[in-house]
DNA sequence: TATCATATTTAGGCAAGGCTAAAAAAATAA
DNA sequence: TTATTTTTTTAGCCTTGCCTAAATATGATA
């Protein structure tokens, strides 16, 4: 059994290898837990010593095939909590996260498939990224962001890439949710705006908005 | 914010409270705690310095008004999450109480609010157990032990007075459960053991098994 | 009341996870 | 290559909550 602490590491360094693709510095793990980078090193010896992490000194540390899974299941559990939160209990998806971090620590295997079970075997949360399955695989969407699509081109969409309270409070300020159909109407070429169409409305967003939103065309 | 060790004392000391009706001395909560009684009188000091005990050396510890208040709320917590597991995960009664115990810590009024909302503000836990309301307060049901009952009296289960998971499991095995309707068949007075029926199976019970299982008479 | 057993507290330590300050390695610039 | 900056690690300390051993209060008994 992990401590809260190692499971905290254990699920930022699993992002950040992704994000980052490739070893993870111990810099980037204290900016990412907001703690000092003499907390992470004594951290990450100590995984390094349980066999989660493979770390060297001064060379960065990534996660083992155990480590992996470990880090999977807590983000499985945390994106089935969300999916608990918004669609049982009617949460909005920008105030599940706190929370949905909280309960991913709950230990219980049976716990975790019976609620699975009870959601349906959903395979997204709530912000669209993918849950784990018990071996710690996920299902791969061919994603793209909305800036990639043409004029007339429509998707659906399936996430965010920033995920910050106001974002998410301006998405539903202007109805978009996850499986909203979007339909771009234009598109200027030299600041990256586009006019969208979602449900009857047309507005106007910016490149940023753009660039922050993950639809699924196809 | 209470620590998870500081929560558990408070709800420890709630119980032991009612369980003895007076003050709680500091070996019984070392005894419910399982630990030493050295660290709880270093707990229950610090809980004092909080305001959320009152003790005095040597002479034992009293919740305070804001003490209950917290540890009444910790139990409304843990209660709803046993309904929640057995009404909508479809535990067993007898498999909830140690995932509830992780659950019950989860910060967050909301959460609890909705979760309360959810299941239809039951009044009971799953165990016949009544559950607070978010102002500490609980029904008051009339509720006898079986073995106060005398032959031809009938009662209905509503909660056990020991809940170990052998009893649970006897419970479970004679199909007995809360709501289910018990009639007493015959007493023997020199053993207090009874003859009871329950659906169409009539059994056999000693007077242990009676003098933990809580019935509803009126 | 004096004595003895029991309950409780105090003193001093330990492990987990943090932090600061100082040392050492690595990366970058001159 | 050498000097300087940045990154990382080490050393030493703090808090929380627990423990053991020793000291002290309380309460029961003779």
């Amino acid at each position: 059994m992990n401590s809260l602490a190692e499971e905290n590491y254990l699920k930022a360094i699993y992002h950040l290898q992704r994000e980052l693709n490739g070893d993870v510095s111990t810099n980037a793990i204290a900016d990412r837990m907001e703690t000092k980078p003499s907390s992470v090193t004594d951290m990450v010896q100590k995984l390094g010593e349980k066999g989660l992490v493979s770390y060297k000194r001064y060379k960065g540390t990534t996660l083992t095939d155990q480590g992996q899974k470990i880090a999977a299941n807590v983000i499985r559990k945390h994106r089935l909590w969300e999916v608990f939160l918004v669609e049982k209990l009617k949460f909005h998806w920008d105030q599940v996260h706190d929370i949905a971090e909280q309960l991913e620590h709950v230990h219980s295997e049976e716990l975790i498939s019976r609620l699975d079970n009870f959601l349906g075997n959903p395979d997204f949360d709530p912000h669209g990224d993918p849950i784990p399955d018990k071996h710690g695989k996920m299902k791969r969407t061919e994603k793209k962001l909305l800036s990639e699509l043409q004029k007339n081109q429509q998707g659906v969409c399936v996430g965010v890439k920033e995920s910050s309270g106001e974002f998410l409070q301006y998405l539903d300020k202007k109805q978009i949710s996850i499986g909203t159909k979007i339909r771009v109407l234009g598109k200027e070429f030299f600041d990256g705006s586009m006019v969208i169409l979602v449900g009857k409305d047309q507005f106007f967003i910016s490149k940023k908005i753009a660039e922050n939103l993950y639809v699924q065309t196809s």
